[in-house]
DNA sequence: CTCGACTCCTGCTGGC
DNA sequence: TGCCAGCAGGAGTCGA
């Protein structure tokens, strides 16, 4: 589900319970997800105490106290809830290198479970992800933009390094569509299928149009207009579109929002046109072809 | 190098 | 009502 506004919005919603715990046990009901478990995944969890929780694009990021940072990205389905449990439950299902977590009765595609532990208090969190396009990861902290993941990657959206500027720069000379370009992480980080088509309507560009045609005056306006609806989006605590919701279980409400996105023939809010789809990629694009050229 | 098609996986929806 | 094709918030890989 998620793009840098739901993970956002997951990130702030586990913050309170994972920034500052210590993992007192790791359960894993399989030994993959989209990839492998790293290797002793669990061991390398177990007694580190979480310093921080970070996010970076899609990821988010549990800086460890051993120099470590797990690495975890939701797919398309990823979900993680918090569960308060005593510790007793919470230690004994804790045996290294066994997938027994996924117990009769409990929901389906629960993967991982990280028991948590802080003073007296013992909370679990649990990654449920039905598509298993989700993934976990451990990178070391001081080398963390080298990792696999993050070598490559593009300037955050909301950060200060997202210009126009940059956005000339990398977009020059490409002659795939604009809106794939905003899809690329390498290009800008943490924007998906649906603030792409949202930040393009805001911004009146055609989804269709050349990115190295996206310069100048277009690229600023494509600039402001990422920012503004990431920034709204954040503030809406993310699109709930099929059940998506934060941590805490309260739903974003971004996708009533939507200008274009899953609107196909409804009226633009702005010409009063129908809005149109159109497939790229593979991936369903949705724009007002009156307001965006 | 750059690009698009294909792939992984499960679940829901809409049309017949 | 039931069935099934199509589609879904991501991104790595492959071949042209």
């Amino acid at each position: 589900m998620p793009e840098l506004p739901e993970v956002e919005t997951v990130r702030r919603g586990l913050a309170p319970t994972m920034a500052g715990a210590t993992i007192a046990g790791v359960r894993l009901a399989r030994p993959d997800l989209r990839f492998p478990f790293p290797s002793r995944f669990a061991e390398r969890l177990v007694g580190a105490r979480i310093d921080a929780l970070d996010r970076r694009g899609k990821y988010l990021l549990a800086a460890l106290s051993t120099g470590e940072t797990l690495v975890m990205h939701l797919g398309m389905t990823g979900r993680f809830t918090i569960a308060t449990s005593t510790p007793d439950r919470a230690l004994e299902a804790s045996r290294p290198g066994e997938f027994h977590f996924a117990t009769p009765g409990a929901p389906a595609h629960d993967h991982v479970a990280f028991d948590l532990s802080r003073d007296d208090a013992a909370a679990t969190v649990v990654f449920n992800d039905p598509r298993r396009f989700g993934f976990m990861d451990l990178a070391p902290t001081n080398a963390l933009d080298a990792a696999t993941h993050f070598a490559g990657m593009g300037p955050e959206p909301l950060g200060p390094d997202f210009t126009a500027a940059w956005l000339d720069a990398r977009l020059a000379g490409r002659r795939t569509p604009i809106k794939a370009a905003l899809l690329d992480q390498r290009v800008v980080a943490g924007v998906g299928n649906i603030y792409a088509c949202e930040a393009l309507f805001r911004a009146g560009v055609s989804p269709r149009r050349l990115a190295r045609s996206t310069t100048g005056a277009r690229a600023e306006r494509l600039v402001a207009s990422v920012r503004g609806v990431l920034l709204d989006a954040v503030a809406a605590g993310g699109s709930s579109l099929r059940d998506f919701a934060g941590a805490d279980g309260a739903l974003g409400y971004f996708q009533h929002r939507f200008d274009v996105y899953d609107r196909t023939g409804a009226p633009c809010r702005r010409c009063g046109g129908p809005i149109a789809r159109l497939v790229q990629s593979g991936r369903s694009t949705f724009y007002c072809g009156r307001c965006q050229r």
